[in-house]
This record gives structure tokens, C-alpha cells and sequence, in this order.
DNA sequence: GGCATATAGTTGTTTATGCAACCATAAAGA
DNA sequence: TCTTTATGGTTGCATAAACAACTATATGCC
């Protein structure tokens, strides 16, 4: 039996994410607030690279949810602004091995803070026990629909 | 006391809308599949107007949660589709009123039917009472964040 | 070794977003 | 009435996403 839990005017919310364009637009404007001069997408890069420096662009595209063109591009514009470099790999020449600069070392910490901020915000009047079902359910559509 | 029920490994997903990502694309795909040649965020200025035919752009830009020049890129290219039609108001000179086409109507049934069937597929091994729970945090935090 | 196939990455095109600046019209206030 | 301010909408520019087509290298198989 199909879950049927949808009645049509809560339908929309959760198909076209309002919540998460909303958490992206006020870490957008936090990070802007704080003088930090980079774009959600390519803090997402970072992220990853934060706790794994040295990986390839598909595992990038893989961590971040992205495809390929999308990778190629955001590493395009972190390289211009200096904040990770592209070196071939030596087994696989096929590879490219994405490097965080100091530039974007210095970046970590105040942009993480400001994520956990951002994220604080979002939950003003939620309880930690909904926000676990609420990730549980998240993680479910996600392992649902990612193939 | 803030909310700190965020660990590290948790907060990426959350923050940049992994789950919100996929159902976009699937739905994209489904709609594909059946021959529906619109993208989701045309959609979602249709959904709006069958609910409530002949409001104003800046009427859209609250409902869909969009700013104004994307209303206005989005109403352009619906109205090339010969999906809507702008029609200007008689009493204020400033606003379009934006009514759908025949053409429009014709796509609500199976776009909607797609849609609960995406939803279907996302929610599968979720149970009604955590998607009531998951929700309501959605909408607090789209309450929350909206401003 | 040589060919088929898979993988890593890039490029082109269309669509959409975010932001700032702008134009036209309406409403408010002196 | 005249000026200021608010509102509805458009345009320009930079960034990003989705998809298809492409190049280069690696791997598997005969």
C-alpha cells in the first residue's frame, strides 16, 4: 500500500524544499554577514575537503551529491580564488587530486561555526527527539532516491 | 540554550538539502519519463495557479518562495510554452495578472499524479507518524528561516 | 598486443538562482 | 498639487545545475 500521508496542500512544501532553500539562503547570508566570500556550493566542496584532503573529483562528486560538471565547474572557481589546486594524479593519470590551500585552511573553523549557527537558528522550537526523526526521515528519502 | 544536536557527520546532509535534491530530481525524471517537458521549478508556478487561477507575479514569488526576477524568467518562459498568459490588471497599472492556458490545465491531473507518486517513492519504509513529525520540523524551520 | 569497454574529467547548451540596479505606477504626506 | 516613498515588475551579471556529447586514460578479454 503507497504512503497516501500527503494531502495535497502539504504536498508542495516538501516536493520543492522550502526548508532547505531557506537554510541555504540564511547560511548564504550569515557567511556574507561575516565578510566569508564564498557560495554554499563551494563551501560544500571545502567541507569535504576539510575532512579529507587530497581526493579525487568523483569522490567529490560522490560526497557532495553532484555530477560531474558540476564538480569540474565549482573546482574551476575555487582554483581561481586560490582556495584548492588540481594535481594529476601519478597511478592514474585519468585523475585529478583536489588540494585544499592554506587560503581555505584558514577558512574552516569560522564557516563551520557559522554552519552549526545557521543550523541553530533553523531549529529554534524543534526538540532534539523530533529533529532525530526528522533526520532519520531525511536520510530514508535520500537512501530511497540517490541510485 | 542552543540546539546542539548536530554532530559533524550530521550537519552536511541537513544544511545543503541532500533529501530535498533528490526528490527534485526524481520528479524531473518521472515527469520526463511520462513525456512531461517541464522542469519542476515551471512546475511549481503551475501547481500555484491551478489552486488559484489569475494572481499576480509578486502573489507567485510568496507562494513559490522565489524572488521576483525569478518569477519573471519563470513566467517568461512559461508564457513562450504558451503555458500561462500575462494579462494586466485594469485597476493597478503596475501588476500582471497571470492566467493559465488551456494547454496548462491539460498537464494538472498527471503532473499531480506524478507527484504523489514521486512522494510515494521517496517515503518508502516511513511511516505516517514520523512523515508527521518530519513535517512539522520542516515547517518550523521554514517558519523560522523565511523572514 | 589489440580491440572493446569502463572510468575520470571537460565542454556546450539551456534553465534557474541571487543580488543589485532600474523603470513605471500607486499611495502617502506636506 | 507636488514630492517622497512604497510596490510590482524587468534587466544585467555571476554562479550553479541538468543533460548530452566529447577526450583521454585505464582495464578486461581474446
Amino acid at each position: 500500500m503507497p504512503n497516501n500521508q500527503f494531502k495535497k496542500s502539504e504536498l508542495y512544501s516538501f516536493i520543492t524544499g522550502k526548508a532547505s532553500t531557506a537554510i541555504a539562503r540564511r547560511l548564504q547570508k550569515n557567511f556574507k554577514q561575516s565578510g566569508l566570500d564564498i557560495t554554499i556550493e563551494q563551501w560544500s566542496v571545502l567541507y569535504h575537503l576539510w575532512k579529507e584532503d587530497g581526493i579525487s573529483q568523483q569522490q567529490l562528486c560522490e560526497s557532495t551529491f553532484r555530477d560531474k560538471p558540476s564538480i569540474t565547474r565549482l573546482v574551476d572557481n575555487l582554483e581561481k580564488l586560490k582556495m584548492v589546486k588540481r594535481v594529476p594524479s601519478k597511478d592514474d593519470r585519468r585523475i585529478n587530486m583536489i588540494y585544499l590551500t592554506p587560503e581555505a585552511l584558514k577558512l574552516q573553523e569560522q564557516s563551520m561555526q557559522l554552519a552549526n549557527q545557521t543550523l541553530n537558528e533553523a531549529l529554534v522550537g524543534v526538540t532534539n527527539g523530533q529533529v532525530e526523526i526528522a533526520k532519520e526521515v531525511l536520510q530514508q528519502v535520500y537512501e530511497n532516491l540517490k541510485k
